[in-house]
DNA sequence: GACCAGATTGTCT
DNA sequence: GACAATCTGGTCA
């Protein structure tokens, strides 16, 4: 597969790499088929100075993908029920990474509805659990190379795009930090994107 | 469409 | 034992 991202994508400054990451292709191939999505909402978790990231108390058994080279996986569950997607970035064993909060469905929308169990293209990926759940991520990826398949991201189209930048939504901790990006009119921003945007007035 | 409460389990204290 | 980077369904407007 072409344009896939190299690992220098993923090893610069992690907010950098959120902004970058807002127009990629996020593609996984399995045996059912391929499902893919165009990435129009991220957030970026840094390692110090960050009370709402996993890594901020340092390595557990959990978070160790966070810890490894640029360019992984990092998946983990949460609330019982929901798994949520991860891209590990800059350098290894400092902790940082950026979580896909939101897609815009491009291939293999017929499978992504038969494994959501829904018709509704704009509520497909609209949310991190929502868009694991589509593409048939499990936690059998975390960990796993991004740089080479079945699990990829590629470079999009290169449609000028304006990015917006707020604060986070559903953490606890630090949640007024602007580590949040995403593509400023999308139609397949998170339920909680659409929140915010209510109480900035944007 | 907006708001609220419940579901459910791995992980850490 | 408490909490968590969430989603869904129900209720009301």
């Amino acid at each position: 597969m072409k344009g896939i991202l190299r690992r220098r994508s993923y090893e610069g400054e992690t907010v950098d790499v959120a902004r970058r990451l807002l127009g990629t292709i996020l593609a996984h191939a399995t045996p059912e088929g391929i499902a893919s999505g165009r990435i129009v909402e991220t957030e970026a978790y840094l390692f110090q100075a960050d009370p709402a990231s996993h890594a901020y108390k340092g390595k557990t058994a959990r978070n160790a993908a966070m810890f490894g080279p640029a360019g992984r996986a990092y998946i983990y569950f949460i609330y019982g029920m929901h798994y949520c997607f991860n891209v590990v970035t800059g350098a290894e064993g400092v902790g940082e990474a950026v979580l896909i909060r939101a897609l815009e469905p491009l291939d293999g929308i017929p499978l992504m509805e038969r494994r959501r169990g829904i018709h509704n293209l704009r509520k497909l990926c609209n949310g991190p659990a929502k868009l694991v759940d589509a593409l048939g991520i499990t936690r059998a990826q975390n960990g796993v190379s991004l740089l080479r398949g079945p699990l990829t991201i590629r470079a999009g189209s290169s449609d000028a795009h304006d990015i917006v930048v707020s604060h986070r939504v559903g953490v606890g901790a630090a949640h007024t930090l602007p580590l949040r990006f995403c593509i400023k009119g999308s139609k397949f921003l998170s339920a909680a994107e659409n929140r915010v945007n209510r109480v900035l007035g944007s």
